[in-house]
DNA sequence: ATAAGAATGTTATGATATTACATCAATTGC
DNA sequence: GCAATTGATGTAATATCATAACATTCTTAT
């Protein structure tokens, strides 16, 4: 994995941007959030995103048209991550699960199908957020 | 499960164009297939379809924001759905694991995590298309 | 220094989805 | 019957998400 001392200064900012962001955020909310930084366009924040993830950094929340910080950016080498997306609060759980990606593949391989990218997103409410 | 006959006349047309596609279809694309049908605006297309999720009749495929109809609409009742999704023909493969489900409603138990919709969606290359 | 490749800036456009408001039809209570 | 409620529909406008096309600048290898 590239250490964020590799980024470009746009990657870096966007890093930045959700790292510090109290939940998932898409790309216009990013740009707003990157105005004083000399943002102007979406594509510079779909640029720098799109390099983040390829470097594991970044992950996409396709449910929600939303992105996030990866959690723990020095574990999961393009295994199958699980999010738990809480739907009141916006926090995000992320976590592998071995059964679940061993019967996906399984299943998989079963029927031919040669998966290219999986995505398993429960969206619900969180602990705090479901007790209150 | 609601049968076609209680439907009203456009969620019986957007629920046709679906049943009779090759494979999934985007909003759009359906309201482009029922001009003729006297569609006029995209609100008919979302609303029909919104119906239509909640009869169990279609799914909307998160991951490339598009519609299908259910393969089994007797089968599953509220229960985990998977989808497979060949990105080059569209195919669309509706499946459920039991093992997938119960490992995920684990983890939700453990993390006190209340669920309202789970996604899974492995995007990749068909028997078809990946031995061609 | 120069050439090649990567990153950036900018504008415009495409694609997906919802808000707001008016109208029409079926159903219900009286 | 008839008003009131409810659900479905029609239409226009707008919001949100994402990419195409093209020019420019920066980096790096030779
Ligand atoms: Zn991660
Ligand atoms: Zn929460
Ligand atoms: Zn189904
Ligand atoms: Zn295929």
């Amino acid at each position: 994995m590239k250490a964020p001392a590799e980024l470009t200064k746009n990657q870096a900012l966007v890093l930045d941007a959700l790292s510090h962001a109290e939940g998932p955020l898409s790309a216009y909310t990013i740009l707003d959030r990157l105005r004083d930084d000399g943002f102007r366009a979406p594509l510079q924040v779909y640029r720098a995103l799109e390099k983040l993830q390829e470097l594991g950094l970044v992950h996409r929340l396709e449910s929600i048209n939303a992105f996030v910080a990866c959690a723990h950016p020095h574990d999961h080498h393009q295994e199958l991550i699980a999010f738990a997306i809480c739907e009141n609060c916006g926090k995000v759980d992320e976590f592998s699960d071995e059964m679940v990606e061993e019967r996906l593949g399984r299943w998989a391989k079963a029927h031919d199908f040669r998966p290219s990218k999986t995505t398993i997103e429960i969206r619900g409410a969180c602990r705090t957020c479901s007790s209150a």
